[in-house]
RNA sequence: GCGGGCGUGGCGGAAUGGCAGACGCGCUGGACUUAGGAUCCAGUGGGGUAACUCCCGUGGAGGUUCAAGUCCUCUCGCCCGCACCA
């Protein structure tokens, strides 16, 4: 399945030779087909690993093979073209490899809703279907190096990868509350729970007591926030959201003994400053202890109610905004450690037992959200942060102070400044080992067990001598097993599979169980940028040399909604992979674009507002490279690109017009001399002019900033201008000038439309195709002008327009503009108090 | 609530603090044409004028500056992300 089709039948490049003759009209659909079976038979797009041209590794985020491309895949794609061919011109030796991301749900549940079409089945489908549009699209991919998660070669190393870390003490599998999604019927880590839904589905989240497969994501928790400082070529907001999701916070762990037990709890709070300030207690209703505080008490059977009320609430209900904080008394009481106090324990449904310690101790006079809680409950408000001014009175107080201050009622440590005392307090605290100084992630482990058929199953098997035994390396792959039935139970067809549950214990011999859930498919996409390396070595994950020759990624391009989750889950593998001596580079992207929406009528295109549509049928009828212009004209790429029918005849028509420019003048342009003899003058000098600022300008917008729509219109300006100086008589005219200025407006809208240039490339006398040009430098003599026009302002407005010679010097300005005699008129009989020039621009006549 | 982003013609969008509206779409007029939904030419932010580089204009209000769409402060509106995080 993963090798591309290949035609024997397509003439070679050599047949080319011969000149093309260029048709009247533009017609794409020769034009495109013809091209592409050329590039493919003269394996334009392959990449050797090793080269004596500088790397770049052009990646954009490989699809989830739904069925067909939409907008946001074209986009996604040709933005990559775009970068990848102009680096080719630049010179670089560019890896740019396309796969699939051929895992997930809905194979399987189009297996389930077709019968017995095994996922397996669709999945491929879908994907030859997506190649083959991808193709027609002319995007320049290396497709030896297609890889498709589902492929045995390829999962036999998502499960190696998974043995690394199990080995190394990252994978682990463990009880706990766990998101359950019952449409998908199976778990979902934290990143595919969005507002208490699933991802994927929107259907409301459950929470399951269940055992599942976790990685020790949150022991790298301080690396990967650390390292977002090395992500100079990130966008902001992604690293922000990064950030924000690993959630860091420093403060203490504060141990409360339990009155009448042998035990205590254990709080979290980032404000240790503040614990003499404690007047209550409250644990989360999972936690462990509240049966044990309840058990003798009259509270326990409406705790007990409370508890089980809050556990079987929807993550949604219980944690929006909106709902009311309900607290109930144990009917126990703590000790604070700091001055013996005693405390009474409440359980609330607001503490969460997954964030800190699922203990949080109240202190309403200097937390908001304590201080409505304790006004709630009319409980006992006491300041213990003093800022300078009146004194705070706990009774008239109408919101907590969570300012800086003194710390009062405090015993010791009275008088002691907040940040002096947070440090203070924990040292107070480690002394006695009454607690001590910790850092606190928001960021919990990876949740990767996943209870449907189609992933890659998790090498383990389970012996009731040995325990956990994972599958030795030499037997991977753990083979998905063909016979199964897809049947709308809920269970994984897996766990219902006796060949392949039964098997025997790799230690002992004896017969064990499989492992019956697979893996989360963002373990797939972790690593699969690494594996384009080497996507068909059959002994290694990938080949070390040329691992490190193409790693990192120089250029990654995909859509926003991957921020936190694949590209959270990247920089992890990244930072295993590197710590176990696999690559050599800590990060795995080094500049990322995440390309905005394709928005039509103000929304994004999708089959339930009926605005969806197809690129299928846009390039059917306007051709591939139609469709791409009109991706890369329309808005630059970051921002949402509203569609626009329109727009795209537009760019058709653009092309038109450049075929209309160029394939009447092949003949001339074909005699024309391909060199100057001397320097072109008068209009054959503007002609030059125009050409080399737009090589510069494009090779800025394209090479640096990524704005191609302004990179296109500065080639439209080009074509504009090539037709003013076409209309010009023949003896004005410089062939040499008209066929420099040709050949680079080729070369320099190539890259956007690969189609269109390589024929006419090809109709104007070369040889060889048009994407192994060199990229033109700009020749900085030609842009040189010789007078410019300035501007003459007033108070600063634009009062007149003066020509100058262009090297003319600050001081020659002033002197010239003032002697204008319309100047002389405007600022006679006022008092000029400044004239500010500015070279190249302006001259600014301040008067009063 | 916290964090981020964005507000510019009829529309998509251009403008290292230096001529606001490049380029494209749309629209208006004209040419060519049996025809035009092809192509070419001209015009196209608003207002005023016989005319003119006359006035106004980048969501709103201030400020900095010779000069502000751009920088600062406040404010309104929209979008996105996170959200009882202790």
């Amino acid at each position: 399945m993963l090798t591309t089709p290949f035609c024997d039948k397509i003439p070679k490049w050599s047949c080319v030779r011969r000149i093309n003759v260029l048709k009247e009209r533009y017609d794409f659909k020769e034009i495109e087909g013809k091209w592409q079976k050329y590039w493919e038979a003269e394996n334009l797009y392959t990449v050797p690993d090793f080269s004596q041209r500088p790397k770049y590794y052009c990646l954009e985020m490989f699809p989830y093979p739904s069925g067909k491309l939409h907008m946001g895949h074209v986009r996604n794609y040709s933005i990559g073209d775009v970068v990848a061919r102009f680096k080719t011109m630049k010179g670089y030796n560019v890896l740019h490899p396309m796969g699939w991301d051929a895992f997930g749900l809905p194979a399987e549940n189009a297996a389930i809703k077709h019968g017995n079409m095994h996922p397996a089945e669709w999945t491929i489908d879908n994907i030859d279907t997506m190649r083959e549009q991808l193709k027609q699209l002319g995007i320049s991919y290396d497709w030896n190096r297609e890889i498709a998660t589902c492929h045995p070669g390829y999962y036999k190393w998502t499960q190696w990868l998974f043995l690394q870390l199990y080995k190394h003490g990252l994978a682990y599998k463990k009880k706990a509350a766990v998101n359950w999604c019952p449409s998908c019927a199976t778990v979902l880590a934290n990143e595919q729970v969005k507002e208490g839904s699933c991802e994927r589905c929107k259907t409301i989240v459950e929470k399951r007591e269940l055992e599942q497969w976790f990685f020790r994501i949150t022991n790298y928790a301080d690396r990967l926030l650390d390292d977002i400082k090395l992500l100079e070529g990130w966008p902001e907001k992604v690293k922000i959201m990064q950030e924000n999701w690993i959630g860091r916070s420093e403060g203490a762990e504060i141990h409360f003994p339990i009155e009448g037990l042998e035990e205590s709890f254990t709080v979290f709070t980032t404000r240790p400053d503040t614990v003499y300030g404690v007047t209550y207690m409250v644990l989360a209703p999972e936690h462990p202890l509240v049966e044990k505080i309840i058990d003798d008490k009259p509270q326990a059977a409406e705790i007990r109610e409370f508890v089980n009320n809050v556990r079987n609430l929807s993550e949604i209900a219980r944690t929006a905004t909106d709902a009311e904080k309900i607290g109930l008394f144990t009917g126990g009481y703590c000790i604070n450690p700091m001055n013996g106090e005693k405390v009474p324990i409440l359980v609330a449904n607001y503490v969460l037992l997954e964030y800190g310690t699922g203990a949080v101790m109240g202190v309403p006079a200097h937390d908001q959200r304590d201080f409505e809680f304790a006004r709630k409950y009319n409980l006992p408000i006491r300041i213990v942060i003093q800022p300078d001014g009146p004194d705070l009175d706990p009774d008239t107080m109408a919101e907590a102070y969570s300012g800086d201050g003194k710390m009062v009622n405090s015993g010791p440590f009275n008088g002691t400044p907040k940040e002096e005392g947070i440090k203070a307090v924990i040292n107070y605290l480690e002394e006695k080992k009454l607690g001590r100084g910790v850092v606190n992630f928001r960021l919990r482990d990876w949740l990767i067990s996943r209870q449907r058929y189609w992933g890659a199953p998790i090498p383990m098997i389970y012996c009731p001598q040995c325990g956990v035994v994972p599958v030795p390396e030499q037997d991977l792959p753990v083979l998905l097993p063909g016979n199964v039935e897809f049947k709308p139970t809920g269970r994984s067809p897996l766990a219902d599979s006796p060949d392949f549950v039964n098997t025997t214990c790799p230690e002992c011999g004896k017969p064990a169980r499989r492992e019956t859930d697979t893996m989360d498919t963002f373990m797939c996409s972790s690593f699969y940028y690494y594996r384009y390396t080497s996507p068909r070595d059959e002994n290694a994950v990938w080949d070390r040399e040329k691992v490190n020759g193409w790693l990192p990624v120089d250029q990654y391009i995909g859509g926003v909604e991957h921020a936190i989750l694949h590209l959270l889950y990247s920089r992890f593998f990244t930072k295993f992979l590197y710590d176990v001596g696999l690559i050599k580079n800590i990060e795995p992207f080094t500049n990322l674009l995440t390309q905005g929406m394709v928005l039509k009528d103000g929304a994004k295109m999708s089959k339930s507002k009926g605005n969806v549509v197809s690129p299928e049928e846009i390039v059917a009828t306007y051709g591939a490279d139609t469709a791409r212009l009109f991706i890369l004209f329309a808005a630059p790429p970051e921002r949402d690109l509203e569609w626009s029918d329109q727009g795209v005849e537009g760019c058709y028509r653009f092309l038109h017009r450049v075929w209309r420019l160029v394939a009447p003048m092949s003949e001339e342009l074909l005699k024309a001399p391909s060199g100057f003899d001397g320097k072109p003058a008068g209009v054959n000098r503007e002609m030059r002019r125009l050409t080399h600022a737009t090589i510069k300008k494009v090779t800025e917008d394209t090479g640096n900033r990524f704005n191609f729509n302004t990179a296109v219109s500065a080639i439209m300006e080009l074509v504009n201008g090539l037709y003013q100086y076409k209309e010009l008589p023949e003896t004005d005219r410089d062939p040499a000038v008209m066929r420099e200025a040709v050949e680079h407006l080729l070369i320099l809208l190539a890259p956007f439309a690969p189609h269109i240039t390589e024929e006419l490339w090809a109709g104007i006398g070369h040889r060889d195709s048009i994407h192994r040009q060199p990229w033109p430098e700009y020749d900085p003599e030609a842009i040189i002008e010789d007078e410019i026009t300035i501007v003459v302002q007033l108070n600063g407005k634009v009062r007149e327009r003066v020509l100058v010679p262009a090297d003319i010097t600050p001081d020659k300005m002033k002197e010239l503009v003032l002697a204008q005699p319309r100047v002389q008129n405007m600022i006679e009989g006022k008092q000029v108090v400044k004239v500010i020039p500015v070279p190249g621009k302006l001259v600014n006549i301040v008067v009063k």
